[in-house]
DNA sequence: GCGATTGTTTGCGCTGCATCAAACACGTTT
DNA sequence: AAACGTGTTTGATGCAGCGCAAACAATCGC
């Protein structure tokens, strides 16, 4: 195994606060890992051996129900933690990790979480944080799912992806990832064939640009006013 | 402020493994509180200044949506800590409790959370399960949410809220505290009509048997049945 | 280059459930 | 008892959005 450059983790606030000597020791015990697009990283109910890293590229954690639906749970980014089913208490995933695009991954077995957390202060604390913010997170789902229409639903995910992931091009903000209506139906609860109607219509009234696995928000203000405002048909 | 017996806390997980002088210690910090029903313990957006701890009763968890719209986020029994916004890294509670019944309360100040849990282990450990769970529980609404009708939803809570505090009687396991068919509606995305014709449907079927603010599943079985499989109609 | 595969668009009919509306049951106050 | 408030039942109506179906467009493999 090839030494890892602390340089990878030093930025992100779990590492936060440890010297070099420590970050090569986490370093030393991490696997480094590429991950091709459309690759399963950790499969929900598996035995959770591993918690990861993403270093690079985007991840879709996906949850399948006994008949077979799937719902996309969340993206990660580059950055954050996915597989820490030990730091809640279980011994299995509760999803599963599917790489958006080719992905490189720091891996650790799962013991080490502990360990880290108890070791290093801000490591714990910072997970935690982002556990934290992901139930909240859960919650406004369960909000927007219970209160709100598919179209404020979509324009609020759109709004969503294009703040986490987004990269300013010349016509707006493109989600830098390859997503399909699909993919767009499964994150709020609705289908491909409603998506699809919903960014033709915005589309004609100039608020996103879109097309094959990607699109782009040239609008944000007034996919907002919509995803917001109980819309007064006019 | 009279001093408060340990064998309030002794037996529950988050302070297990603690010895007499420190149940006495966490316990010399607390205030006791009883809170009459439909009091607010905690409002949303509201200073984060305590943390509680239920000791008797039933608390409701309510996000209220800007356009006045409530969700009930879960019911609380006793045992159970809430408003551990400092714990998410918060310093506002996300949402409002409200008591159920009347119901008795054990009060920190919020600080002391970090130095409980730096302190005992057990406390933080206990804690991060609980919230853990709780992450759990909310993608799990999520799914329902997304995959679920209105009839598969309504029976999925009512089954949980029977699991959850359930009480064994003659006619089956009747929801020990006052329940409205509007608060049902507010846990599941509905309006209180619907879940009314649902629970006067499931009545003449001998599921349940219901009156005003009172639930009790008679056929939890059954229940379960059309909580789970897509129903063929018969 | 050509077919095969995968993603997207769009039309149409149907239905689950929200919305509106009214009456009813029970408990509480006077 | 009568009057009131709060929770519940039930009917009638409308429509958002799902299911189905068919055609189209882009990309991939050979």
């Amino acid at each position: 195994m090839s030494q890892l450059d602390h340089s990878l983790i030093a930025g992100l606030p779990q590492f936060q606060g440890m010297t070099s000597e420590e970050l090569d020791h986490v370093l030393a015990n991490a696997r480094s890992q590429r991950i091709a697009k459309d690759t399963t990283i950790f499969e929900q109910e598996g035995e959770a051996n591993s918690f990861f890293l993403l270093l690079d590229g985007h991840v879709r954690v996906v949850k399948s129900t006994p008949d077979g639906q799937q719902v996309i749970v969340r993206y990660i980014s580059s950055g954050e933690l996915l597989g820490i089913a030990h730091a809640l208490g279980r011994t299995t995933y509760p999803a599963s990790a599917v790489a958006a695009v080719d992905c490189v991954v720091l891996a650790w077995p799962s013991r080490l979480w502990s360990r880290f957390s108890a070791q290093y202060p801000a490591f714990g604390v910072g997970t935690y944080k982002t556990v934290g913010s992901r139930l909240q997170e859960a919650h406004t789902r369960v909000i927007e799912m219970s209160t709100e229409q598919v179209e404020q639903r979509v324009a609020h995910a759109l709004l969503r992806l294009a703040n986490q992931t987004g990269k300013k091009t010349a016509e707006g903000v493109l989600i830098d990832f390859p997503i399909s209506r699909q993919d767009i139906a499964e994150m709020t609860g609705t289908t491909l064939h409603t998506v699809s109607r919903l960014l033709s219509a915005w589309e004609t009234k100039g608020l996103v640009r879109s097309g094959r696995q990607k699109v782009t928000v040239v609008e944000p203000h007034k996919l907002f006013m919509l995803a917001e405002g109980r819309p007064k048909k006019d």
